[in-house]
DNA sequence: ACAGGAAGCTAACATCCGTCAATAGACGCA
DNA sequence: TGCGTCTATTGACGGATGTTAGCTTCCTGT
């Protein structure tokens, strides 16, 4: 495996592990696990907010992020629009091996390490292991169910509870991959890239994180957010992980309720 | 192939064709069009507003829509959320094969035919099929570029443009079909339904069909669009049908920047 | 033809949010 | 250290949208 690097310092490998299972959880095996892993072919690292793949480009190549988090966003005018978000174990543009150009742009939030598998590899996956393959078709799926949530969130919920339910699923998700940030759940997120993700324009995010902090839900300072009772912020983000695709039932009814 | 009969009457077959080919087009042959076209194992009808599949409910078969309009919807205490709007050739809860249980419902909008298919048939196509089964992963990730859009709508634009998108996007998908519409746009669509995909109050799509219809742009009467100018249409509501993944390049830039 | 109900429509008012303007704080760099 | 830039913050105003209430129109079943 050959290790590129980019604007900054190398970053911890390998995956194996919660790492992989996070996105990928499903019954794979650790032979499996071991099988994808051995798919990345070069790592490397991007400094803050690198274009890792433009709209548009026609690409050989797949992505799985390693440290960081990514952003999909799409341009309009002067305006951007964040699509969804990226924690490390997650394909980032593996939909860009079934749909060979993408409809929206990868880029780096902050800085990045990234691991590289070829088309060439996912086409011998498909091939030779359906039940990996398997796999990341799931993992594509919960990108739409990720996605669905999006929606509702946007329709349901005013801007600051948005904020709370953007981290209330970083970090469930940060768990599924077994990191823990009980005191604090750190991103390299401005409050202009939380208006984006959020759908609100930068002024009113900052109001929103305003009233997160006057409400004691939580403190918000350079896209660290520090709070003592993820519960209640969960609350009151109405925030079901479901959509995650955890395990165990779908609860039947919805908290708020 | 068993036909049963639900509420309503039975409805056209066999799919292939562009039919089809609408949704799962991409490099396959007359004969994988076939072998989908014999998955399907029965086909119901449905009358209005049915619950085809409820959230959470475990499934061996997934559906095909033959005829009529599906939403995908998301219930939260007496509000609806309406994710995704289908139309036929759309595999509605394809990704219910991978994720075994769906996070959401799948309602008929209106009379709607359905063709079934087991999941056992999916598991043999993934093994034996491999062609057929990466069409089948690219039909899935239309739903994420189509989610994806829908976020972009939400954020950017006003109810009067996010319900000429929505027709706009219908008008494009039906052509994508071959049906064309040239005259009206015709849908079951209530007012209400409206609201719902579009994240507005009903009485607040009702303004916006107001404003459509003042603007000369288009006349909503009981779900049927009728314009005489859908370029107008789709220019009005920023539309781009880049995220379909028809044929031919990306365009670079949005029209209306 | 009639009645009932669903859908469409209108008005008034309150809230959420966007925009503009201005300022303060934090960080990087010389 | 000081400057400049990016980020965060605050206030004022207007537009978009939600909510409530009430009315009208259209469809459907009898």
């Amino acid at each position: 495996m050959n290790r590129t690097t980019g604007r900054v310092e190398a970053s911890s490998f390998p995956l194996t592990g919660d790492f992989l299972a996070g996105r990928l959880r499903q019954n794979l095996s650790l032979d499996d696990l071991k099988y994808i892993e051995a798919l990345v072919e070069t790592v490397s690292d991007h400094g803050d907010t690198a274009r890792l793949l433009a709209r548009g480009t026609k690409t050989e190549r797949s992505m799985i992020l390693i440290e960081g988090y990514i952003f999909r966003t799409v341009e309009s005018g002067d305006k951007r629009f964040i699509t969804g978000v990226h924690v490390p174990g997650d394909f980032v543009d593996l939909h860009g091996f079934a749909l060979k150009r993408l409809d929206h742009n990868i880029d780096a939030a902050g800085r990045v390490t990234v691991g590289s598998v070829s088309h060439e590899a996912l086409r011998r996956v498909m091939r030779d292991r359906p039940g990996v393959a398997r796999a990341m078709w799931f993992a594509t799926l919960l990108d739409a169910a990720l996605h669905r949530k999006g929606i509702q969130t946007l329709e349901q919920l005013d801007a600051p509870r948005r904020i709370a339910h953007l981290y209330a699923e970083l970090h469930t998700r940060l768990e599924l991959i077994g990191r823990d940030f009980s005191r604090a759940l750190r991103t390299p997120f401005t409050q202009f890239d939380m208006a984006d993700m959020c759908g609100v324009s930068a002024i009113h995010a900052n109001r929103a994180v305003g009233k997160l902090r006057e409400l004691g839900i939580a403190e918000i300072r350079r896209g660290d957010l520090y709070t003592n009772d993820w519960d209640a912020l969960k609350r009151y983000a109405q925030f079901n992980p479901d959509y995650l695709y955890g395990d165990g039932p779908l609860k039947v009814k919805e908290d708020w309720d």
